[in-house]
RNA sequence: GGUCGCGUGGCCGAGUGGCUAGGCAGAGGUCUGCAAAACCUUGUACGGCGGUUCGAAUCCGCCCGUGACCUCCA
């Protein structure tokens, strides 16, 4: 019996604003799609949200024996701008500002991203399509909508219909829209001649001759639209009907909105069964933005470079900190918070490392490793509560300190339970590695310095038998120490 | 203005109609040459006002505060 038959997992469905029971469409196998990044700058906080939070989830579900497919796409074209001005691309503007080939911008911001979510222990998805790489498929998901009389051409341009759609079905079911409501509350905007309603969205877009970043199509030279991407990518990698799509709450209108009517317009189905969204981010309290000067990169925080940060950060803490609170939350991130999660973090290392010294006894302890475990999965179960996980986490690592402190005792049957459950709850789920201190090498270089110190100290003091056991356990570890006149060097043997 | 969400003890952050969330910080103690860690003990918490109920922080209404989206955004 697999896991997954044993756990009923719940998951917040946006649809309908309920925790639903999962059931795949095709079990074993499980298909997700989760919007990625826009190449076109530095991976920042906002970035680590949606990564962290599908990262769990992804490794929740191979916990329990599905085979997932996860789809993670790389946005690298057809992000206007603004609707209003010339609708320019977000990555050609980057390329034009740095004299860069946009395809460059691209691939440095890309292995930017990848190096960030590495950092913080998010596995690489399944497939990471590229939206430059699926020109083909967006213009044949254009046409099938425009001959399913759902979209129209205009001036080289290709624009979704909204009221048409709307007509037979529901524009808005998502995010919960009412369309009505959208067309008296419609702003003026620039092009409109081209759209026949304000709400109509592009799925192509005529090129500009200043425009570097085209390709051919029989409406003429252009770019897809903001959203056709998701639609194709995810129906060409999951098909018409898969069972998970996520991305930042921010994506519900209008991008999701637009990939479901994109999608029943083209194929009939609506894509996805299960929509979850992740909340978004601030910073003491404010929604983080560049003109807010708040605006955060992840190197930043992990090198503590930006002056709203007392400190470093690792990318550890700063995964620890996010399942501290649960996705569907916002998480505001402060120096105080984030020490905290700090600490935390390393108090629940400390309990795996004290795990080890545990001597089992003949006599089990008070701490019940069976309700940890059942309590855990249940945490999990319920729409991903890596809080509540957390918080068992930490009860059990008090247990394990009063054990290691004389005031409890473990069987060995509890002890090899107990150190499994902790292997599979940390890093099987919770993605949680050892504390890798960024400045581990520093730290060494520093100790080694004041070991010699000290062994000079010791030589002058002529107590050379201390002395030369200092240097001989050194070269045991690997470190050669070669006495000079005044001092000492050292250095790492290989 | 419209839509949706949130408001929990010094800080962060779960939860839920009646039973200790948890972490960080604080206080007292144990241990200790000192310190740290660990352990033990400790806190009038649920924005305000009404209502439903035997009972609400948990459900309903109103108000206040706050945030997100409505334009690109993770």
């Amino acid at each position: 019996m697999s896991k997954y038959q044993e756990n009923r997992l719940f998951i917040h469905n946006t649809l309908n604003r309920k925790k639903e029971l999962f059931t795949p469409l095709t079990p074993p196998h499980v298909g997700i799609y989760v919007c990625g990044p826009t190449v076109y700058g530095d991976p920042h906080l906002g970035h680590a949200r949606p990564a962290v939070t599908f990262d769990l989830l992804y490794r929740y579900l191979k916990h329990l024996g599905y085979k997932v497919r996860y789809v993670r796409n790389i946005t690298d074209v057809g992000h206007l701008e603004s609707d209003a001005d010339e609708g320019e691309d977000k990555i050609l503007k980057k390329a034009r500002l740095e004299q860069l080939e946009p395809m460059e911008v691209v691939q440095h911001y890309s292995n930017r991203y990848h190096e960030a979510m590495a950092a913080l222990n998010v596995l690489p998805p399944s497939i990471e399509p590229r939206a430059s790489g699926h020109i083909i498929e967006q213009q044949v998901m254009a046409q099938q909508i425009i001959e399913n009389g759902y979209a129209y051409e205009s001036n080289g341009s290709v624009y979704f219909d909204v009221l048409k759609y709307n007509e037979q079905h529901r524009y808005g079911k998502l995010s919960g829209r009412v369309l009505e409501d959208m067309l008296s509350d419609a702003r003026q905007l620039g092009r409109q001649d081209e759209k026949r309603n304000s709400v109509d969205f592009a799925l192509w877009k005529r090129a500009e001759p200043s425009h570097i970043m085209r390709w051919a199509s029989k409406w003429g030279e252009g770019f897809p639209g903001w959203h056709l991407e998701c639609s194709a990518m995810s129906k060409k990698y999951l098909g018409e009907k898969f069972d998970i799509h996520g991305g930042g709450m921010d994506l519900l209108f209008p991008h999701h909105e637009c990939e479901i009517a994109q999608s029943v317009a083209a194929t009939g189905s609506d894509a996805a069964r299960y929509w979850m969204h992740n909340n978004m981010v601030t910073i003491n309290g404010q929604k983080m933005g560049k003109s807010l000067g708040n605006f955060i990169t992840l190197e930043e925080l992990f090198t503590g470079s930006h002056s709203l940060l007392e400190k470093s950060y690792s990318p550890m803490t700063i995964r620890f900190f996010m399942l501290q609170a649960h996705y569907g939350s916002t998480i505001d991130f402060s120096n105080e918070a984030l020490g905290a999660a700090e600490k935390g973090l390393i108090r629940l290392m400390g309990a795996l490392k004290a795990l080890e010294k545990l001597e089992p006894e003949d006599t089990t302890g008070s701490f019940d490793v069976d309700a940890f475990e059942r309590n855990g999965y249940k945490a999990m179960n319920d729409d991903l509560g890596s809080p509540v996980l957390i918080a068992h986490l930490f009860d059990a690592a008090k247990y394990i300190n009063t054990t290691l402190s004389g005031n409890d005792m473990i069987s060995a049957a509890q002890l090899e339970k107990l150190k499994s459950l902790f292997g599979v709850f940390i890093f099987d789920i919770l993605g949680l590695q050892e504390f890798e201190d960024k400045d581990t090498a520093d730290l060494t270089e520093k100790l080694v310095d004041l070991l010699l110190d000290i062994r000079l100290e010791v030589k002058k003091k002529k107590d050379f038998e201390l002395s030369d056991r200092i240097r001989s356990e050194l070269a045991s570890f690997g470190i050669i120490v070669k006495d000079k006149k005044d001092g000492f060097e050292w250095e790492l043997k290989k």
